[in-house]
DNA sequence: CGTATACTTCGATACATCGCGAAATGAGCA
DNA sequence: TGCTCATTTCGCGATGTATCGAAGTATACG
């Protein structure tokens, strides 16, 4: 029942939901994340966090970055929740507009947007 | 986002899923779902009314009691949220007691069960 | 009518969660 | 070694939610 739960919670939060949608397309290091939600690195940090341990997300640390990816296998209910999350994300305005901002975002390199902390 | 979010976290809470899981096999008026959860039947009342608003739950009303059960037919967000929620509720624990539970609730009529207010 | 009963709504309390900034961690680099 | 930077953890205040009992609705029944 605890995994049902912490995967239900972690799908009930709408930042939580446009980080694990931008994945959708491929791997973001944290501070991507950042730069798409707009909000304070230690709150993205603690969301990709809860996503991680429901299971959703996968991290992967690479020198100072860490990469956030969708789980390659994933456990079957994890799965699920997964492909009923994006399928239904992907209509979502907010879900649109988060993808065009992706486009720009993912060009830049992580160290370009070590800045994104202190233009925000 | 909003009826998607509503969803996620109608189903983020244990009294809540099993409720729904509850009316897999069947209807149930409020006092049966009462007596499954050992809940205040203000807090009850309250969980079905999440349910409902997130649509994952059909109210009916008969005479005093108010019968509960899942949409007949639901849209498809709606749908396949349920879909993976039983399939995967089906397997809990707790899940599997309050189905024994109930067969011996579903046998009682509605009348016999108005005692389950003062048996708490 | 009036009473009883099934349920809902309201108000209060306890607890969880979101957001932030500050301090701690850890990996690269001088 | 010390310094920098990306990320995490911690502590706080504000907001949301679960739960209850009490009061309010609504329906049946005498």
């Amino acid at each position: 029942m605890d995994r049902f739960l912490a995967i239900s919670r972690a799908l009930s939060d709408a930042p939580r939901v446009r980080a694990l949608a931008a994945l959708r397309d491929g791997e973001l290091c944290l501070c991507q994340v950042i730069e798409l939600l707009k909000l304070a690195p230690s709150t993205v940090s603690r969301h990709m966090g809860l996503l991680r341990e429901a299971g959703l997300v996968e991290q992967r640390k690479e020198g100072r970055w860490h990469y956030y990816r969708l789980p390659e296998a994933p456990d079957p209910m994890a799965r699920e929740a997964i492909d009923w999350a994006l399928r239904w994300l992907a209509r979502e305005p907010v879900v649109v507009t988060d993808a065009e901002t992706l486009c720009c975002v993912r060009e830049k390199d992580p160290k370009e947007l070590a800045r994104c902390y202190g233009a925000k």
